[in-house]
DNA sequence: GTCTATATCCAGATAGAC
DNA sequence: GTCTATCTGGATATAGAC
């Protein structure tokens, strides 16, 4: 009794992930108005009906992945600022590494996306644009304070204010997120040292870079 | 007679651009699908049903802007490879003008947001994603070769493939592109020179951009 | 837990009066 | 050219059987 009980609920569990993959590829790639819970039933394999005994709603379940999309990218800020390295290091460590992501891991990229798609539409559930608005400053702020801390060591550029070199960061690697997204398997990373001097003072080679990533 | 029929194919003319405005708008505001042919009609002030003497369908008016866009970028394009310049000082003066436009000229940004929505999404009309295959390779192309030149030419560095270059100038362009779009006036455009030392050899200082800038 | 059937609503598109 | 009224289809969400 108690056995079944418990695989019952593992069942659940399972597909209710399983929902939460799907509608996350759907969301990202056309949007919340243009996905239809039909899609997101049929693409799971259950009945139209049975997406209700999981979530409340489309909105429920949209408001629901964005969160789950700013937990992570914010939590990734936090772990970068906390790693032993100069400011400058960590710059490039993380071109490197979010450029790695968008070309291996199809799931973050779709969360990029997804978070990319719902800051310019303005067509989402109230909670959802309070939720971008008050999270999506921290990442922006976040390398701004990097920047900065590596303008004081001589490592990053002082040309351009933080905030400005902050913004280029992120942008470009939203445009980039974007343009994986569209054109999938046919998307070739650049290298991330391209991206890199545009904020390192010292002139990064592509060596250089190839080596730091083995580590 | 003439006289008030002339007059009437002015007045309808005039609505009609005042249509694609709104909708251009809109659809890069919301999407396609979260905009609603009364939203449009609301935003134009005239009602709903009027809508369909303009224009055969909501689609029909989204596939006209995409071209519209395509138009605008392309011709663009080949507006730069003509002109009498070294490939250096095109890329720079492109960054220049393009960071200057989203500034600037909110259609122009609109109608660059209006392509990376559709890009993104799946959920557009066929014909929309026809012209979005078949388009949006011209402007990487034609980056690529004056990529390529540049590097001939010992302006450009040569540790990446021009593809490579023209790839990271258009997803660094669009990404500020959708972050002007989303963030409105807040946006403070960056120098656009961030950007030119991922490509130029020569260390451009910010007070050469400058400098560009007025000629 | 899962399905099918259905109520309800809303948006795209049309018809017809002025 | 413009409006209001209406048709029609499709999507969300619910009800109820298994």
């Amino acid at each position: 009794m108690a056995r079944s009980k418990e695989h019952n609920e593992r069942i659940k569990e399972e597909r209710k992930d399983e929902i939460e993959r799907q509608a996350l590829l759907l969301f990202s790639s056309r949007g919340l108005s243009a996905t239809k819970i039909s899609d997101i039933a049929k693409a799971v394999g259950i009945s139209q009906g049975l997406f209700y005994h999981y979530f409340k709603s489309k909105e429920e379940l949209y408001v629901y992945l964005i969160k789950r999309g700013f937990a992570n990218l914010n939590e990734a800020c936090r772990w970068l600022e906390a790693q032993e390295m100069s400011p400058g290091e960590k710059i490039s460590f993380a071109l490197r590494e979010l450029i790695k992501l968008l070309d291996e891991d199809e799931n973050a990229a779709r969360y990029h996306l997804l978070i990319a798609q719902a800051s310019v539409s303005e067509a989402i559930p109230a909670e959802a644009r309070t939720i971008i608005e008050k999270e999506n400053k921290f990442p922006y702020a976040s390398m701004a304070g990097i920047m900065a801390r590596g303008q004081e060591a001589g490592e990053i550029k002082k040309e351009y204010s933080p905030e400005e070199l902050a913004l280029v960061f992120w942008t470009s690697i939203n445009g980039l997120a974007i343009y994986r997204a569209v054109h999938g398997k046919l998307f070739t990373a650049p290298d991330s040292s391209i991206l890199a001097t545009m904020f390192l003072n010292k002139k990064i080679t592509k060596e250089m870079s190839d080596r730091n990533a083995e580590f």
